[in-house]
DNA sequence: CTTGCTGCAAACAGTTTGCAGAACT
DNA sequence: AGTTCTGCAAACTGTTTGCAGCAAG
């Protein structure tokens, strides 16, 4: 799966006519063995630790490329920071987040997804992509110890 | 329906023992006035136009207020602006968002609704609120005239 | 050797904050 | 009078851009 997206960089990479550079394949392999929802900042920091010569610019630069790519997807919660979440494609679940602990659930539902496509004819819309956060405080946090 | 409203903000604001000043009066007259979905820019620089005097930081600040007291409501779409629509108590609708021409066309589906309590149920999450947003292009974008 | 990519620093955009004076109560 | 609110400008944060040098093809 790490493999899949590696290739999928590749190609994505050779039809556009980017150059391969050992930047991208740094950034690329933090970004895959890295827990879902990383911001920028945080994957720079990891990957600063061992390759202290990166560059702000160049992961941010990197990361929009992954996006194009569609082996990553941009999401904005409301914590003012662009974070990322590996994406394959066709699929695609949503996010539960917990505003106290800023734990993410993800799911999946079926349904929702079916009739959002009903929404979408209805008003001639062609949906390219979207996103459902549900905002709320998850069991831990609810049940104060 | 704007009555309402101003009533709602008198009672936030008596209560917080916030004080009553024109430049609240304005932006609340300007922000019901509105639009939905204005960014902070845009009705900052609509009050100028006739108040010149009112600043930037009052803006922002104002619209916080309304946050909290209820009647507004922050999004965050994909244009790094943060936007504010009207909110009723209870009511919530979410958006078909067009890619192509800006446009945002509201829905509302109480079955989603329902599956998203479902959802959060069975994680023992307690909602406090959701954001589901679909992007794509709206009938008139999707038909090159 | 040509061109794209990187790192740095500076630029930017949106938003927040500190503070002195103005305005409520 | 006491305190909150405002306007301004400066500070901040996250992100983008310009450019000289580096590196891939």
């Amino acid at each position: 799966m790490i493999l899949e997206k590696k290739k999928a960089f590749n190609e994505f990479a050779a039809a556009k006519g980017l150059r391969s550079t050992r930047q991208r394949d740094i950034i690329l392999d933090f970004f895959l063995s890295t827990h879902q929802h990383v911001s920028v900042e945080e994957l720079y920091l990891k990957i600063k630790a061992s390759h202290p010569g990166i560059g702000h610019a160049t992961v941010y630069r990197t990361l929009k490329l992954f996006t194009e790519a569609g082996l990553a997807r941009e999401i904005l919660l409301h914590d003012g920071q662009t974070r990322y979440e590996h994406a394959l494609a066709g699929e695609h679940h949503d996010h539960l987040v917990c505003t106290g602990c800023n734990a993410i659930i993800e799911f999946e539902d079926e349904t929702i997804e079916k009739l959002q496509k009903e929404i979408a004819a209805r008003h001639g819309f062609m949906i390219r992509r979207h996103k459902l956060e549900i905002y709320g405080l998850c069991a831990l946090c609810r049940a104060p110890r």
